[in-house]
DNA sequence: TGTAATTTAAAACGAGCGTTCTAAAACCCA
DNA sequence: TGGGTTTTAGAACGCTCGTTTTAAATTACA
């Protein structure tokens, strides 16, 4: 019937993650795009519709294959205490390979697009969700087999992680150091150790 | 000799620091700062030369009332952990109160600008490092009066504490939301008590 | 009071932006 | 093989960008 597409949408779409994820939103033009994804910029607006629709679907391509597939494979498969040290090397050993410097697509979007765009807001806010939740289970199935403390509740340590998380993924772009990164999670892992008593 | 300015150097620079804080930097146009400043193109041009160097202006004016105010405001005249604690309940406050969204300038420039900005990066990693330093200070000085626990290196204890703070704001700019970050720091202190004994 | 110096105001510059349009090309089914 | 349909290639659109230019306005000092 009508002449058939000349490249995989998939494909092109994980091109265009890797170059919004290094340069963000506002600095990567549809020439750019159109350059490293090897299309024409009509083929670009046919397929994907406009920048920011591209943008959406770069960013949910990108959570489900960094956050969701980590998540995936961690959860059910380690231990729990085990599964949240895993979540965590992994992040650090990630930010320091990442020698194109691009961070973390979803926190780059916390702060460049989510501020002024309710949609992508509501976006990165259920994602950042989502980890958490990770973390509290985690948290409170470390808790009742005794491998993570229950001084504090899990509600409170789950955000705790959360936190570090994003504080690992900022400090890696501009501070990429082994000993900061790896230094920063010795406390937090020391924190889910059982058996510290108050005085 | 020469006709004389009709602004106030200081003045404009804060409204400039203004806009850039809540919009970022390339979301920020010349036309937009004229506006907000209440100057003409040529005035920017002729005061504070290119963009990038009314942006660089504008970062080390940010840093220097907000981090460097705090650090002066706590050191020294408070007993060293309710200088550390006095900074986190700062920081979550600033962070509640922030409608405008604008979150902390210097992370949005870690993550907006600094990457690929050699002269930003250093500028960047150079507070971070302050900070960093600020948190070691306290941590040393807190173990000597025995009111924060020497379980953990006082540098290990800063690098938590530093990546705590990007945490909370990153968190703050898509969730600000009061039990999140409340509830995000109360671990770091328990972190901190001493006492803490392992098992 | 006139002249040199500087800041203003506003137009203008070329370049690049996101997006759309016009044809030509490529395919499937009749 | 031809007609209908979609994708291509690439020019083009109007707009905004960062920056510069031109000329009028404003001052201090001779």
């Amino acid at each position: 019937m009508a002449r058939p597409r000349e490249f995989d949408e998939e494909a092109v779409l994980l091109l265009a993650v890797e170059h919004f994820w290094e340069h963000g939103y506002e600095a990567t033009s549809i020439r750019d795009l159109a350059e490293v994804m090897g299309l024409t910029s009509a083929s670009i607006y046919n397929t994907f519709g406009d920048k920011r629709s591209l943008y959406r679907r770069a960013l949910d391509f990108y959570v489900d294959h960094s956050f969701g597939d980590r998540v995936g494979r961690f959860e059910g498969n380690l231990p729990p205490r085990q599964a949240v040290e895993a979540f965590f090397n992994e992040i650090v050993a990630r930010s320091l390979e990442d020698t194109k410097r691009g961070g973390c697509m979803l926190v780059n979007s916390a702060l460049e697009v989510a501020p002024h765009d309710p949609e992508f807001q509501r976006v990165v806010a259920n994602v950042l969700v989502h980890v958490e939740d990770f973390f509290r289970r985690c948290v409170e199935a470390g808790q009742r087999d005794g491998t993570i403390s229950n001084r504090q509740s899990a509600d409170d340590m789950a955000r705790m992680l959360l936190g570090m998380v994003l504080g690992i993924r900022v400090l890696a772009r501009t501070r990429p150091e082994r000993a900061l990164l790896e230094g920063l999670v010795r406390p937090a892992f020391v924190l889910l150790d059982p058996g510290s008593v108050a005085p």
